[in-house]
DNA sequence: CAGTATATGATATAATGTAACACTACAAGT
DNA sequence: ACTTGTAGTGTTACATTATATCATATACTG
């Protein structure tokens, strides 16, 4: 498969700080609630909001052994849940990719938009359990834990350059 | 992995005649638009309707070689690729699988619950671009083309059953 | 500082998905 | 009927994604 190499989002930001921002609130919550942030779970989550696109797994761990640590799929993947499971980054079902959490510290459940061109990704803020979804499930006495929305389509830019 | 291996929907209904009538209306639709449900996805979509649960594309290539088709992946992903592309069946991201549509020849965006514990799955009508993401896409200027609902959690048995 | 729980390293392998090419079936035009 | 084009199938080989397992190391706990 090709390199998912676009940016995540697509608005301009102030990218600097979203690393250092990135890192230091998933410490803080790892050091209130007990988590240990290792040094390759900080790794991941740091290459994660470096790249700030959504990376797969292979991605990461060809990125890990640069940076002298292992690099075999266990490593990876173990702190891949470890960062997904605790809400610091969300994997991208559709794309079999991950990507470091773009609201992190606050409770949500992440919709994302995807970019069937240039693979640029973008994460909105939701609710669990809303709209259609919500009322089957109460209706059919089904107990939501977790959503997944992902949408696919054009992203600003590729919708204004149809043919690059 | 474990064989997903629990019926689709939290409610009873005639499974006597879903097969039949699943057949029949892709037969009329195919016919309708010129497309061809040629015998291999003819087979896997009856497959689908037949066992009434997401089955996994090797699980089928399992069913199908028994049914005496050809048995290697490019036979099932094809027929699959056909059947979703054309709304006769979705695939599950969550658990790399497929099933049968459940309101086939009605334009619709599915939006899927499904058990943690036992891999139920219910498919509910949807629209797409609604809610939070359609709020987010307009704001943003994203075209979706497609969304992918999917939610995770108990069924109404597995609820009822918190131990088995 | 011993014991326990948790995390990492490494090997092997399972599960999922595609590229590419040869061959077949069918429809369309002459 | 014949050829020609298009779409579908069968098959080989391979690429990608993900886990099970066991040994080792590290960090908390009494």
């Amino acid at each position: 498969m090709t390199e998912i190499s676009t940016p995540l989002g697509f608005e301009h930001h102030d990218h600097v700080h979203c690393v250092d921002q990135g890192l230091l609130s998933a410490e803080q919550r790892c050091a209130e609630q007990g988590l240990r942030l290792t040094p390759v779970r900080r790794k991941v989550l740091e290459l994660l909001l470096q790249e700030h696109r959504a990376l797969r797994a292979y991605a990461i761990l060809e990125l890990l052994r640069e940076a002298g640590f292992g690099s075999q799929p266990p490593v990876a993947y173990r702190a891949l849940d470890f960062l997904v499971e605790h809400g610091f980054a969300h994997k991208i079902e559709k794309l079999n990719a991950f990507v470091a959490c773009a609201y992190p510290g606050e409770m949500h459940s992440p919709a994302f938009m995807i970019c069937r061109k240039c693979d640029a990704i973008a994460e909105a803020h939701s609710a669990p359990a809303r709209g259609i979804l919500g009322v089957a499930a109460r209706a059919s006495g089904f107990q939501i834990e977790k959503t997944m929305v992902e949408a696919e389509g054009l992203c600003p830019s590729c919708t204004d350059q149809p043919d690059a």
